[in-house]
DNA sequence: AATTATTTTAACCATATGGTTAATTTACTG
DNA sequence: CAGTAAATTAACCATATGGTTAAAATAATT
């Protein structure tokens, strides 16, 4: 049982890749048994099906890409600028790193929105956590639920969307410089903090 | 020759559900056939292949979701409050009647960019004019020409992604109401205007 | 009406694809 | 080391899928 573990472990990034390169159904089960170098029995003999190996990417995708919201609010230490700077800077940054991740999800969830209950429970947001960001964030910003709500939107919206519109924005703003698109997602760390924060003065 | 027409229309509205709903690796021509009340051959007979009219439907969706960003600038009775206003307003609205076409564009994009520039060119998105909206866009707005692209980018993030990101935010801060959420966008039109004008200020 | 051209269909075809199985290899245990 | 259990593989299987074809139906032309 030695490589039991190690194969598993293969196989997952394996799928990985080819999931998020190709969605559900562009994925093919030769393909990631070729990636992760092992016979393609194997990938049934460790996770039975394509939508249950393909549900173990998806939560765990989902995991990565919803960083501690709650983390926004629940250190009181910090001021809430300091919070929104942590969190916009986390953010963004965990994207750059997996920067193929919005897409993929978006695409999926869109395909299938009934899977995203249980997704989100696995990553423990249940109704009682969701409550809480309903609840407490506003109350910390001191503004209404409407307002936090506007708050919360136009941050994930300004932090994700470069990334899912990358191909367009490139060639129609950016002549095609993968640099210069670069430079910009880092200048905007500092920005979107700022457009967030002028929200809640007026 | 009384049924042609009609017949070619049937399929590409067929496609065009199919292929928006499933995207080009999920979508089957047996489907596409089924939904259009047509044998399957005829798919082959007008488009000759998946790949074929699938390129149809995507530079057609493309041309619907890229409104005349140059109307922006290029009708100078109107301030620059009341072009954008104009813009987002009639931008939103649009994605309003058509939804999913944001998630369908940035998953097929994203999949394949190297088609990018054949449809950009296809809906009259060609070199020249992509340069006339990088140099005469921060003219009129007195701004830098990286200032007018934050700009630019950051009205685009705040129409698109509230409809490709949906189903989770619909899930984590509208309780799952349909009706609430469409009230947000609603509001939402007004409220984009203001974040971009507030940036130009400043 | 007869002939020709176009449109439409049913039946196929080759291949791809998710999945299974029986046998083989490798690792573990007494 | 023999025997058992787990891991791995090659060969299959049933079905789905994009695409083709030859014949039938319909429309246009003379």
């Amino acid at each position: 049982m030695v490589k039991a573990q190690d194969t598993e472990t293969q196989i997952l990034d394996a799928a990985r890749r080819v999931f998020i390169r190709k969605g559900l159904s562009g994925a093919r089960m030769q393909e990631i048994a070729d990636e992760a170098g092992i016979n393609k029995a194997l990938l049934h003999y460790y996770f039975r099906s394509k939508e249950k190996l393909f549900d173990v990417i998806l939560r765990e995708t989902f995991a990565k890409i919803f960083p501690s919201l709650p983390d926004l609010m629940i250190n009181p230490q910090l001021t809430f600028r300091e919070s929104l700077t942590k969190f916009v800077d986390g953010y963004i940054t965990a994207i750059q790193h997996n920067p193929f991740l919005p897409a993929f999800v978006i695409n999926e969830i869109n395909q299938n929105p009934d899977k995203i209950a249980q997704v989100f429970e696995t990553i423990g947001f249940d109704g009682a956590k969701i409550k809480q960001v309903q609840e407490v964030l506003p109350q910390r910003l001191g503004l209404s639920k409407e307002k936090t709500r506007e708050v919360i939107v136009t941050v994930i919206s300004l932090c994700v969307f470069p990334f899912v519109g990358k191909p367009v924005l490139k060639t129609l703003l950016f002549d095609n410089d993968d640099k210069a698109f670069e430079a910009f997602l880092e200048e905007r760390k500092a920005r979107v903090v700022e457009i967030a924060m002028s929200m809640i003065q007026s």
